[in-house]
RNA sequence: GGUCCCGUAGCUCAGGGGAUAGAGCAUCUGACUUCUAAUCAGACGGUCGCAGGUUCGAAUCCUGCCGGGAUCACCA
């Protein structure tokens, strides 16, 4: 029994013994005691008042003998307002560090049998990762981390979107422009390489839209549609955005951000572009030159031809080649890759399926669909009337092709929240059609990355490239450590891996502790601090503890036993690490790396405090010294376990 | 318009029924002959979006409103 649950015991029989009422554990309210305040854990007495018929301070006097006299580490109590404060004996804390001093798995939890899938990342194969990437990445990372220490087995894989009109653009764009240019002939990162055609794809586009724009058949359209309902309405609209422009506009300039004759000019309200930017895909459908020969591409691609499908090979070989580069920067890898052009045709049996059970209908039509209003959801089409599969019948048929695969009985999709709605369709569906897996279902959901100057828009080319900003973080952690001499001397080559090391911690914790959920600010100065609230911050609680164990040496830790009195920093930090395992239990339970990250910053803060306020290696009695060790140690191994799980390496020195 | 997510210090974020709401950044002030100062201590900074309700007790739960975002295709 862990200590909290035998206080709850005792509360439970000092409830029943001093007023004969019957409670159970979920009755009673516990924290951890407030720093301000002596004891360990507090147990709040207001709930009780209705059966004591008792005053607060009255119960927890009460209480507070009774725990004391009957629960064997409860060493003494005192009371605040109500507020019952417990302290665990010296004794009990001294036990449990001689337990997981030397632990260095301790909070990892034993196999529990199950076996979960995370899939995350899923990129296309038609530009190279961002920084909406990197949080979905580091996300879907340390979600495996963590659940794999809850003792699940993981398998980690992502679905790459390999096949459709993207890629056949830049194919196209290659094909056209290129030259037979390839990264290799270029030095850009092959990854940028196909990208950098994709761009090419749409500025050529642009360009031969703006053109057809004049001739007389766009006009004439242009001028039907300015006759019609929906032009008023596109009128609103835009003198609203007009009015919503020129009011942020102000409210900028009153702010100092911006010069005051900043005016709206360079925007463009006019009627003509919005009809022409919202015409955009019905002209690449119907009149565009471009467009045309992207189609056809994509239909030479299904047909499977030959040249095609290896255009397309080589392409995709360049994208993930660099994507790999971009990966193994990140320190992540998956155990398995899911292709879309394997598994776009996949779920048609499980259309068939639902058809035969009555949890589809099919219309009229042909097309085939899921009445889920019972579930507060809508109609779903699960199969158009040609016969062909929708992005959902795929994602139907990839999870129980997964489940085929490796025999799950949870999978998680760690996927941005704009597809929430999505997923609620998905695993309703998948819960009618009786899937083994169907209660295991999980959509980490998280918010979007915003830039301080607001969305990243590729239009705008706002977006944050990947590997730009890990080349930024790393620089910055270059310069920080030149300016220090912590390093002098050891090899460059190490000097390198540690600075990468500190870099990569810094950018990994600045987005790992946000909330998922929530829609995130990247600063990208923040991201590079090194100070604070911060990945380096962690790491160098770790390496002050490592120095001091370097220092150390081979000391014997045995006279820890015979240390008395522990200071009121040094409870608080075993109680910190006592709670670390069911930290990680919840963690994984709620999908939510953030709450390890809190806690280790939390931890490296206590730490830090500590070792400002007390010699460990002076201490004033071998006892301490030994003890001190124990906890430094304790503290070290929680730390670097606790940043593992997010992704995030230890350095030994910086 | 329907549904979902978010609103906490100037900024970025914790806290998700309990004590006087916490950190970091920014600004200001102190602390390195002593285990790594990527550190520590202090000052400054709050109508927890607003209004009701439930409760001994609400930033936290409920309802309504306001603000921001997402989504509502035989797209992916």
């Amino acid at each position: 029994m862990s200590i909290i649950e035998l206080i709850q015991d005792g509360v439970i029989k000092a409830v029943k013994s001093l007023y004969g009422a019957d409670i159970s554990p979920a009755d009673i309210t516990m924290n951890s005691t407030r720093k301000e305040f002596e004891g360990d854990y507090t147990v709040v007495t207001f709930p009780f008042t209705r059966i004591a018929r008792k005053k607060p301070d009255e119960i927890a006097e009460e209480m507070g003998q009774f725990l004391v006299r009957e629960v064997t580490h409860i060493q003494q109590y005192n009371v605040i307002k109500g507020f019952l404060n417990l302290s665990v004996s010296d004794s009990f804390w001294r036990q449990f560090l001689e337990e997981i001093h030397h632990n260095e798995q301790f909070g990892r939890q034993p196999a529990n049998g199950q076996k979960v899938l995370v899939e995350f990342s899923s990129p296309n194969t038609n530009k190279p990762l961002h920084l909406g990437h990197i949080r979905n990445i580091l996300l879907g990372w340390s979600a495996s981390q963590i659940l794999e220490a809850a003792g699940y087995e993981v398998v980690k894989v992502q679905i790459v979107n390999d096949r459709g009109i993207a890629i056949c653009k830049s194919m196209l764009a290659w094909e056209k422009y290129a030259n037979g240019a390839t990264p290799a002939s270029t030095g850009i990162k092959s990854d940028h390489f196909v990208g950098d055609y994709y761009v090419l794809f749409e500025q050529k586009f642009q360009e031969e839209y703006k053109h057809w724009q004049h001739t007389e058949k766009a006009q004439a359209l242009l001028a039907g549609w300015l006759a019609s309902k929906e032009a008023l309405k596109a009128e609103k609209e835009l003198a609203q955005k007009r009015a919503k422009d020129q009011k942020e506009l102000d409210a900028k300039i009153a702010a100092g951000t911006l010069p005051d004759d900043s005016t709206l000019q360079d925007e463009d309200y006019s009627l003509g572009k919005y009809f022409f930017k919202g015409f955009k895909d019905e002209y690449f459908n119907q009149y565009s030159t471009l467009g045309a020969e992207a189609r056809t591409m994509l239909l030479r691609w299904e047909e499977g031809d030959e040249p095609t499908i290896a255009l397309w090979r080589r392409m995709n070989d360049w994208v993930y080649e660099g994507f790999n580069e971009t990966y193994e920067k990140l320190g992540v890898h998956f155990d398995k890759l899911y292709f879309e052009s394997n598994t776009y045709l996949l779920g048609k049996d499980m259309v068939e399926k639902g058809l035969a059970e009555r949890v589809f209908y099919r219309k009229d039509d042909g097309s085939v669909w899921a009445d889920l209003t019972d579930a507060k959801l809508d109609h779903k089409a699960v199969m158009r009337s040609d016969g062909t599969s929708l992005y959902i019948t795929q994602d139907l048929g990839t999870a129980h092709l997964r489940y085929e695969d490796f025999g799950v009985e949870k999978m998680v999709y760690v996927v941005a929240d704009e597809q929430n709605y999505h997923f609620q369709v998905l695993f309703e569906i998948l819960k009618r059609l009786k899937e083994p897996y169907a209660n295991g279902l999980h959509h980490l959901a998280y918010g979007m990355v915003d830039l301080p100057t607001g969305k990243m828009k590729s239009r705008e080319g706002t977006v944050v490239d990947a590997d730009d900003l890990i080349a930024e973080v790393v620089e910055e952690a270059r310069k920080n450590s030149q300016e220090r001499d912590t390093l002098s001397g050891i090899s460059a080559e190490e000097q390198n891996a540690i600075v990468n090391q500190i870099a990569l911690a810094a950018l990994k914790f600045f987005i790992i502790k946000v909330y998922p959920q929530k829609r995130m600010t990247f600063d990208p100065k923040e991201s590079v601090d090194l100070q604070g609230q911060t990945g380096p911050y962690v790491q160098n609680a770790y390496v002050r503890v490592r120095s001091v164990l370097r220092k150390g040496g081979e000391l014997d830790l045995s006279p820890a036993t015979a240390y008395e009195k522990l200071e009121a920093q040094e409870r608080e930090m075993l109680a910190q690490l006592y709670a670390f395992p069911e930290l990680v239990q919840t963690a994984a339970g709620d999908y939510d790396p953030s709450a390890i990250a809190n806690f280790c910053y939390d931890l490296a803060k206590a730490y830090h405090r500590f070792y400002h306020d007390y010699s460990i290696l002076n201490a004033d009695t071998e006892a301490a010294k030994a003890f001190r060790l124990q906890l430094s140690r304790a503290v070290a191994n929680v730390l670097k376990l606790g940043m593992s799980l997010l992704g995030i390496e230890m350095p030994e020195r910086m």
